[in-house]
DNA sequence: TGCAAAAATTGACGCAAAGTCACGTTCCGT
DNA sequence: ACGGAACGTGACTTTGCGTCAATTTTTGCA
């Protein structure tokens, strides 16, 4: 490791608690993530530029770059906000859950309610100038994928759940999870309800557990 | 509408069927794809340019830009290749299903394959510098998901499904085989079958049919 | 309060890559 | 074999990125 004493950099003095300089920092950081939610939603991800993003502002161009490194880690930012915001809930639920079905159960809810009550944002992140759909998982994302793996370990270590494969079942839970979620949100069905008890019907049971169509009138 | 007469561009005239310029025109699509995959391979799709493709190609730089708009566009036809393989084979498994069983096992197996079998380009593609983890879905895997909806709606007029919500149960299929691929490449468990099976029991019968781990030491 | 140092902002600048286009070359139909 | 159309070429223009010296704002201290 180098620790080299003359190259390394000046590492600035913390600022004061309340004082003027921590108040527009912060200030600052929140009217960039502002802005780039708008112009990601205006011009979508891909076609929006760092210029586009300090131009939805007040601030010069340099300031963007005392605050974030590239348009890549705005999104991050943006998406780590809310993984941080959900992960500590999700935990907590599944903490408290005493059988599989609780521990399912309360997971999908849990997630839909959190997406459908932030869809605006959900939209906004979402929206692309070609056809193409995109998804990015930033590290928190990642890590809350971790924790809900590291929950199933628990879980099969404590009996509740048989001992599957925790990697495989992590993967089917934030694949269903994520999918529907989109489903839910683009399609007319913004039900969270719905959306949850699908996902919990198809884990606890498979198909033949799923909640049957109100009316049977199929699309095709 | 505006159909200018004026305004509207000239259309060339399609060339003839085996001439050289047809025959030189597919040639070098392929050779700026094959480019482009080497490239994407090495230094990750996002530090890629447009001007790293052509380098690694005889081409010069303005010729890229007759066969595609930028990197995305050769990014897209890369994926739209491989979903218009195996969309194809989807469709056929699927046709020939008597039962829901075999419409969730072959659909499972039959990408699980795929994707092992794929598994090179899966990770070219996939390499990314930073540690964000990126999932592009082109127009062509898009309609993928479509006709798969599109099956599951004609399995259930057939009565081969109840009247589920085609729609989620689409999503929640789609986003099983995505994740549980992902964990199928990136893990030390590159054996499709496997999860072909792992996901099949999840579908028939929920968490309590899931397979059993081999060894139960947990990694916890 | 006044002052010097530290921190933060600013926008012009240098650079790298994107995308265009006038020109030359190759191919095609007659 | 000739004329025109399609294509390839690479220099050129444009665009956006990231930096940095100069300037302004804030802070700590006497």
């Amino acid at each position: 490791m180098v620790t080299d004493t003359v190259t390394a950099k000046p590492e600035p003095r913390p600022a004061r608690a309340g004082g003027k300089r921590e108040q527009t920092k912060i200030q600052n950081r929140e009217t960039i993530l502002e802005a780039a939610r708008k112009v990601f939603a205006e011009l979508g991800y891909g076609a929006t530029t760092v210029r586009d993003i300090i131009r939805a502002t007040p601030l010069a161009s340099g300031t963007f770059y005392n605050y974030f490194q590239s348009k890549e880690e705005v999104y991050q930012a943006i998406r780590d906000e809310v993984a941080l915001e959900i992960r500590p809930r999700l935990r907590e639920e599944r903490a408290k859950a005493k059988s599989i079905d609780e521990f399912i159960s309360s997971t999908f809810r849990t997630f839909f309610e959190f997406v459908a009550r932030d869809e605006g944002n959900f939209r906004a992140i979402r929206h692309n100038a070609d056809s193409t759909r995109v998804r990015m998982d930033t590290p928190e994302v990642l890590a809350g994928f971790t924790e809900l793996r590291e929950d199933i370990e628990k879980a099969i270590a404590d009996a509740i759940f048989p001992p599957v494969d925790a990697d495989f079942l992590m993967a089917a839970i934030v694949g269903v999870a994520f999918e529907v979620a989109e489903r839910m949100v683009i399609g007319d069905n913004h039900n969270p309800s719905e959306a949850a008890e699908f996902a919990t019907a198809l884990f606890m049971g498979g198909v033949h557990k799923l909640p049957h169509r109100k009316n049977a009138a199929g699309t095709a």
